[in-house]
DNA sequence: ACATGATTGGAACGCTGTTCCACACTTGTT
DNA sequence: AACAAGTGTGGAACAGCGTTCCAATCATGT
């Protein structure tokens, strides 16, 4: 509505590069090339500029790789309502399907979890989780082991749902997560019964092909633990 | 007692430089130098040799790490008993004091995991943790839940055990962890009321120092959840 | 004594993250 | 209107990585 050629801001220039745009262009490249494809020389080209433009904006790749998670993260636990009946399920669901929508998302996430304690992503995942947990009816003893299972379920789970649905998809794009479920199945029934007799016995009676109920299975079995049986404190 | 100088055998050479040798070396190299400390030159030096000598015996990095992982990880779940009662509590332990003595080796096993999913080193651990969940008293459609659910906190716990320990001897070699949980809480006490209710609670409340314990208690909150409440299948 | 094939180790290639610096552009001051 | 300052840019250059290549070496069968 307002077209005047260059009026008195005559913008900079097409798109300035800041730093929200490069998170972006990263979260981007992570998700259409993967882990390896996110680099600087990559990055640069995308964005039209050289390697030594973002650096103004970022301090090198761990803290780029920091605020994309940071970013999506924070996107997949905003809408979250807490007490609520089965809010944890919700709280799960949604870093599910984030690591789902993001593959690089689980190694990073449990990556920052060592490499930095009190980080910002740490802190988001643990409070949102432990807010469903503390409403609950468990002694306040047993949040920090119950948050801390729940979180490492949540994450190891999703993680390796992500990675099975990615390696599905590279086998072919017409063999979804069952088929691949199968072939999984399959390899395992070719182990030698008297060294692998679990594993065996697990893909005779075949694997779940129904990945979010499969995944909520977990959930509410540590939900159960935590519910059923604090040794008294 | 026969010390001939050179008789049959001339011994081809002082150490002939061998797969097992290689792993060996890069198992030391990942230990004392950490994850980042393994690279091919540091190899070739310590081995006395070049780079393209070690190509002969091993593919590549990414073999020479799954060779380094599943060696490692056979030798932590070698001696287990199955079927005894705290038998899950054994394998755990084995797991989390193997984790501890080599900290690249958590996210290496879920490195693997990801993209893997069948080759030893998982079916290693899912077959040792599966063994002992089928020696509970629960039906056979939760082992699968069960068992993920057990080898993803394990993982993921004993994960961030080791990578606290590290964190805490970089601070100082007086430092131990229980300074450093109090480091942590620490940090966690500043965070806003409003926005961090469930972290600082859990801060006050204090962390546990006796890491084992913790380690342990989640192990039990898992297997109460496993035996009391298979929500009727 | 020779030929063969299994090993070795150093040089070289392409890639990475990162640093450096000469250049443009915007802005505030005269 | 002209200039100084400082913010932002982008391409060149560096060290180090995994990996490949190949000429030299060793052990061995003939």
């Amino acid at each position: 509505m307002t077209p005047p050629p260059t009026p008195k801001k005559p913008e900079r220039r097409t798109t300035p590069l800041s730093r929200e745009r490069i998170v972006d262009a990263a979260i981007d490249l992570l998700d259409t090339a993967g882990e390896s494809g996110l680099t600087f020389r990559a990055l640069s080209e995308r964005l039209a500029t050289g390697p030594g433009a973002i650096y103004w904006h970022v301090a090198n790749k761990s803290e780029l790789l920091v605020a994309a998670t940071n970013r999506v993260v924070s996107i997949a636990l905003a809408a979250q309502k807490a007490g609520q009946p089965g809010a944890i399920h919700d709280v799960a669901l949604g870093l599910y399907d984030a690591i789902e929508k993001h593959p690089w998302l689980a190694p990073q996430i449990t990556a920052q979890l060592s490499h930095n304690p009190t980080g910002p992503v740490t802190i988001l995942i643990f409070e949102d989780i432990g807010r469903q947990v503390s409403a609950l009816d468990v002694p306040a003893s047993s949040w920090f082991t119950a948050t801390t299972a729940l979180m490492h379920y949540i994450l190891g789970a999703a993680g390796q749902n992500a990675a099975n649905l990615a390696r599905a998809r590279s086998l072919g794009p017409d063999a979804d997560r069952s088929a691949y479920m199968d072939t999984v199945a399959g390899a395992w029934k070719q182990l030698s019964p008297e060294d692998y007799p679990f594993t065996r016995a697990v893909a005779e009676q075949g694997l779940d092909h129904d990945d979010r109920t499969q995944f909520l299975a977990g959930i509410d079995l540590i939900i159960t633990g935590v519910t059923a049986g604090p040794p008294t404190a």
